[in-house]
DNA sequence: ATGAAAGCGCTAACAC
DNA sequence: GTGTTAGCGCTTTCAT
């Protein structure tokens, strides 16, 4: 009942080499793929000789079977194409391949039932790890059944991470979400802005909660509110962006605008930029802009755009690292990751496009 | 021998299913995963039931040792987090999950010795299909090498296409490199700009040489040649795209500068787009600038680029279907995809900016 | 240090 | 339509 590979001969296996060299099949295994046991240098060098003049290569999914573990994990995210996530693949797989391991990247657009079946289709392959870098955001009911799947993955010897919060359950790579947002607003207000517009993700992503509670607790501290007006949830995106500066922009007269605006998203910033540039107002002389994430696109964007550096790659590699070093000894881990304000060009001083915006509190 | 996942409970098995449903491996294997064979709907349900409450996961790996070929495919590109190959990954990853697949990205950076190793994991990983992304320029004697563990791949069932030209041998999706040059030129000239500095890929990218072909032949057939020193190669990078610019502005006095620069990758544009602002240049009014790929990156640089559009994603879900269909039936395959030029801020007529440039031939 | 042999979980002949 | 059974290629115990 073989098949095999439509028409084509089958593969050299083992078996084949074993017998080349003239040893067991033990053996061969044990020096092709690294064993505990050891073999004298002799045999192995015959052994190494046969796999290659037959050119031999291991059937991995036989491999995994066998092990009951594959050489692969897997990363969940929102979309490979967003630069965010991008980057974070960049770093899963760069560390992925320091261990030996392929990585499986798998777009969910956020979408949970997707997510959910994503896990599965993972588990099912025995993926060594899991990295959840999307930021969940699911109704509770889709979010538990995310739990219990991630928990039956883990039962059977499975490793999780999370990049962001994801819950108490995993272990977590955090960037300073919110001491990075309150740093940049910090530097908003050391510029005079006063009257400061918040851009921020939707309700339930916790990202989005993060940075914006280190924005409206500095401003607090500061003795300031933002205004409802001002404070637009929008999805994280260019488009999302675009819409909600137009809804601020749409919400007052002229001289009752925000001298800043705050996108706690470089992409929605992109978006900000966009529209601004469409409507003719100035940036940063007529009001600031600064986004988050530092996404290699910040730097060309113009002007430059001022904003958070996430250090992206850093947090899909440490993610990984986490994953395959001491699972379950010792209680969750979190690793916190600095995330730093960069000034550039898309900020200024309050009021220094001219005597037009008022730099008072509103 | 049974190893199991370390500590955890080992997983539910077909056979569990089959005990727990009173009915036979084999019986339960067909309900469940797709056979030919058809199961009374009665047993059927008793089947899904039981898998239902047990929890039941197949075994990948099995199921691949079995079937000889596992339910993945693999995709080769130069770095996801570039976003010219991070919208073709979504585009493969969208296609493979259509199909039922995950996908493995892997980034090789362009390193022939790493596209090879990869090959060789992904051949071992039995996975259904290969697409190759990154414009393989490799030496001759890696190029080799990778041809022939490619054909070995193939030899054993494996399935590959590539998008971009890889050689004669692969089914291959082909975005109109030369045509969407040629429309881009043409659309300079018509714009009135003679004075056109290109600045093309490594001399052993296929996609930069086919570009190439099409800006030069474009030229030459309105009687324009390229001077030496306004044709720059650089790597597809922004700070390649930067240090190219350089060059060619260094060359020679103000009054011999180009009127236009053609990059042919948006994201080296990026890089011109820098320096031309770090230098002062007015874009388009002294000098018009237009890219290569479109990525979505280039609506928000500023001034917004022009360039030619690719079907990134498009190109992606193509070479999968390519790679999933009748392989090996009649010859190589190759789909042409169209590629349009898009004018935005970025280009303007030459002789825009005040009297200072001169329009005629250099 | 080496070999023989028993599975890992599943699929697909083949028989009924 | 359903069950029996022989592998798929590899790892790992167990004996030598």
């Amino acid at each position: 009942m073989v098949r095999q590979g439509e028409g084509g001969p089958v593969a050299v296996t083992l078996g084949d080499v074993a017998r080349h060299a003239g040893v067991s099949l033990a053996t061969a295994s044990r020096v092709l793929n690294g064993s505990t046991r050891t073999v004298t240098g002799d045999l192995a060098a015959k052994v190494k000789a046969s796999a290659e003049t037959l050119g031999y290569l291991p059937n991995a999914p036989a491999q995994a079977l066998a092990r009951a573990t594959g050489a692969t994990l897997g990363v969940l995210l929102h979309d490979v194409a967003d630069p965010y996530f991008g980057a974070i693949a960049r770093g899963v797989g760069y560390a992925a391949a320091k261990a030996g391991l392929l990585s499986l990247v798998i777009s969910t657009d956020g979408d949970p039932e997707r997510e959910l079946h994503a896990i599965r289709m993972l588990h099912a392959q025995r993926v060594r790890a899991i990295v959840l870098a999307g930021s969940a955001y699911s109704d509770p009911e889709t979010g538990r059944r995310i739990d219990q799947a991630l928990a039956a993955y883990r039962a059977q010897g499975g490793a999780v991470a999370a990049i962001t919060d994801h819950g108490p359950a995993y272990d977590t790579v955090l960037p300073a979400n919110r001491q990075g947002a309150a740093k940049l607003t910090r530097a908003l207000l050391a510029l005079g802005h006063r009257r400061i517009a918040v851009i921020t993700g939707p309700e339930r992503m916790r990202v989005a909660e993060e940075r914006l509670g280190g924005v409206l607790d500095t401003l607090a501290a500061a003795g300031l509110a933002v205004p409802e007006r001002w404070l637009q949830r929008a999805e994280f995106s260019r488009d999302g962006g675009r819409a909600a500066i137009g809804r601020i922009l749409d919400a007052g007269a002229a001289d009752e605008r925000p001298t800043a605006v705050l996108a706690l998203s470089d992409i929605c910033a992109a978006g900000v930029l966009a529209e601004l540039r469409d409507r003719g107002i100035g940036v940063p002389d007529q009001v600031s802009v600064a986004g988050f994430d530092d996404i290699p696109l910040a730097t060309d964007l113009a002007p430059a755009l001022s904003t958070v550096r996430l250090p992206l790659l850093r947090m899909g590699e440490e993610a990984v690292r986490l994953a395959l070093t001491g699972q379950g000894n010792g209680g969750v881990r979190r690793v916190e990751l600095a995330a730093e304000p960069v000034l550039r060009a898309s900020t200024g001083p309050c009021g220094a496009g001219g005597p037009t915006p008022r730099c008072a509190n509103p």
